[in-house]
Formats: structure tokens, C-alpha cells, sequence
DNA sequence: GTCTATATTTGGATAGAC
DNA sequence: GTCTATCCAAATATAGAC
């Protein structure tokens, strides 16, 4: 009767550890840039020698792996919040917070945006995660009335071209931030000109 | 007399094998991505050993600067192109030559558009090649009644953002770039409607 | 100008003791 | 699980002979 633990104390050691190790990456990756991560800084920095690290995360393309999964789920859940709003305010709001979230951390933003790590490519599931979030926001869309199928593309190239921008020629500036909203107007003049059906889809709650 | 030659037989060579090695790492940047980029591999295909490079690029980095610089001098003859015409239809030329031009080489759009060569910046001489690319369109914006500041600085992020989604998420295919089109206009909707003058600012041939 | 030889650094990854 | 010791590979850069 005593042999039925309700925890697994050993694997949530494990699992406390993985995630430290993960978010001392993501210090260093600040540091030094998406490219500049590697095991022989980060092991000190959680107390370890850098073979250790081999118990938590089976190489380096492993960890990048883990940061592209968990950058996904914190884009998700900003994105979210946004979501709650509709209309043109919601879109207003859900690109005001995609652009923060994208220059608040550049190589974040390398990482999840472009593919700028030599011979990295993210696994399946991780993947997976990636399309979640992006059949999310489309689902938002369809609900909101921008039904053409471009009407999302255009409006994510258009933030993550200004965030790019930011990044690029001014980390930490503000200047093309301040371009959001006009960006935004663009966007929806031109969804208002053609037919893009500024109307609200109807609510499908049933077949 | 005979002591003043026209040409400098030497010097020509020396430039023309500089040219050599630039277009071989171009060759490898191609095919092994931007930081791939590496002199072990770069030699032997100019038949040198890797030392000898030296002899003509004083460093790895110095061999990016030169691209960095070559690869602007390509874009602005490109869109230089395209800035012939005038108003809408220039607009429209200028975004799907600068698309194409993008998309061809992915690695040349990292290098250009983003940084993402951890510890490089362009000399101050490469860096005012990209100023000049820059001013050439500025000049075009105002001649043909863009005069908004931020019209330009949208317009670039949109086209430049096109192009990374094209490459981070289907590179060699093509459903971004169908998609320049509509992405001129829906700028041109805005522009059209927000105080953006469309009228061709007068032109100026005297004072 | 080009070479050989080599220094130096960096960094991922494994073996095997504890 | 963590360590020491080490391997192996890649890659920039320099010294000095030819």
C-alpha cells in the first residue's frame, strides 16, 4: 500500500533542472547571440562541469531545439491575450504585443522568425508547436473577417519585417515600434478596399 | 621615359584575384549558408592554401565586409533598374526586382538585411555603400510624392519581410513572392489615403 | 606570393571512475 | 548524476622558408 507514490520526486528533480539549464541559455544566448551559445559557458553557470549537461539535453541541437519549442508556447500565450479582443482593436492589440515580444529578445527572434542556425532544424514535435500558434491566430482571422487566405501572410511578414528592421538597424530603439500602428492602418485599408470581407464570419458553434 | 607605365600590371592582378576569392565565397556561402563560410574550404577552390588568402584579405571578417559592401553595390545597380520609372508602376518594378534579388540568394539577404554574423559590422567605407543604396531610394520616394518619411521605412519592411518568410519557411519556392503584388497594393491604398500627397513632388532642375 | 608547419583556440562529445 | 580526462575536429591566424 505504501508503494503507490503520488509523485515521482526524482523525475521532477529532473525536469527542474532541464528548465534551469534552458533558461541559463537563454541568458547567454542574450549575451552573445543565438550563435554564440555553447556548453562550456553554460555548465558553470548552473554549477556544472559541461559533460553534465549530456544527462538533461542529448546535444546542442537539442537545447536550440528546447528554446524553439518554449519560445512558441511564450509567443502563443502573448498572442492570446490579444486574441481576446476582436476586430480591428484585437489586431491592433495582437501586433502591438507580437512586435514587443519580438524585439524584447533578437535572438529569440532569430530563432523563431528565420532560420539562421547552421544545420538546425526543429524536430517534429517542437515543430508542432510552431503550427499550433499559427493555426490559432488563422482561426482568430477567420472569425474576425479577414478571410482571404493572404490577409494573415501579408500581416505577419509586415510585423516581422518591422521587428527585423528594429533589430537590424537599432536594437533597442523604438523607432520602427512607433510604426506599428500605421502599419496596422495600412493593413486594414487595404483588407477594407478589397473584398476581404470586413465582416465577422458567422460564429460556428454547430454544423 | 620609359619610367612612366599607364597600367599596373601587378595591381590589376592583384584585383582580379581578390574579385576571384569574393566570388568563390560567395559560391560557398551558397552552398553551406552564410556562416558556413570558412577559409579551409574557401582555398583550394581558388588553388591556394589557406594562408595565402591572407596575402589579399587581412581576415575571415574582412572577407564578409567586402561582400557586405559588393552585395549592395548588386542591389542598388538592381534597383537602380527599376527607379527609371516613376509612380506606381516604378513602385511595383522596384519591389519585385528587389524581391527577386532577395530571395535568389538567401545567404546575401542575411548578410544585407540582418545581423546575424555574431561579432561583425561593416567598416565604416561598406556601411556608406548601403547609406548610398539607401539615399538613392530615399530620393526616388520624394521625386515620385512618397514624402511621408515612414512611407519608405514601411515599404522596406514589408518587402523585406516577404522575403524572410519566403526563405525561413519555403526557400526556392514561391508563394511569398506572388504575394508582392498585393503587398504594393495595399501601400499604395494607404498611401493614397492618409495624407501621403500622390502628387510627384515639382520636379527640381534649378533653385 | 605561395608554401609548409604549427600555434592557438574553441567546442562538441564520449569513456569510465566515483 | 557528476566528475576528470580526453578525444576529435574545425578553424583562424602566424612564422618563416622558398
Amino acid at each position: 500500500m505504501v508503494e503507490v507514490p503520488i509523485r515521482d520526486r526524482k523525475a521532477e528533480r529532473h525536469e527542474a533542472t532541464k528548465a534551469e539549464i534552458l533558461g541559463t541559455a537563454w541568458d547567454l544566448v542574450r549575451e552573445q547571440g543565438l550563435g554564440g551559445l555553447n556548453l562550456r559557458d553554460l555548465a558553470p553557470r548552473v554549477g556544472m562541469r559541461a559533460p553534465s549537461l549530456y544527462e538533461y539535453f542529448a546535444s546542442k541541437h537539442a537545447i536550440y531545439d528546447a528554446m524553439f519549442a518554449q519560445g512558441y508556447r511564450q509567443f502563443a500565450a502573448v498572442i492570446a491575450e490579444a486574441e481576446a479582443r476582436s476586430g480591428a482593436d484585437g489586431l491592433r492589440a495582437m501586433a502591438r504585443v507580437a512586435m514587443a515580444f519580438m524585439v524584447e529578445q533578437p535572438a529569440r527572434y532569430q530563432l523563431l522568425f528565420h532560420r539562421t542556425i547552421p544545420g538546425f532544424t526543429p524536430s517534429e514535435p517542437s515543430y508542432a508547436v510552431s503550427v499550433r500558434q499559427l493555426e490559432q491566430t488563422r482561426a482568430w482571422f477567420d472569425r474576425n473577417g479577414f478571410t482571404s487566405p493572404a490577409a494573415l501572410d501579408l500581416f505577419i511578414s509586415l510585423i516581422v519585417g518591422l521587428a527585423g528592421q528594429q533589430i537590424a538597424n537599432d536594437p533597442g530603439g523604438d523607432y520602427w515600434v512607433g510604426l506599428v500602428d500605421a502599419a496596422v492602418d495600412m493593413f486594414l485599408s487595404y483588407v477594407k478596399a478589397t473584398g476581404g470581407t470586413t465582416r465577422p464570419a458567422r460564429e460556428r458553434t454547430g454544423p
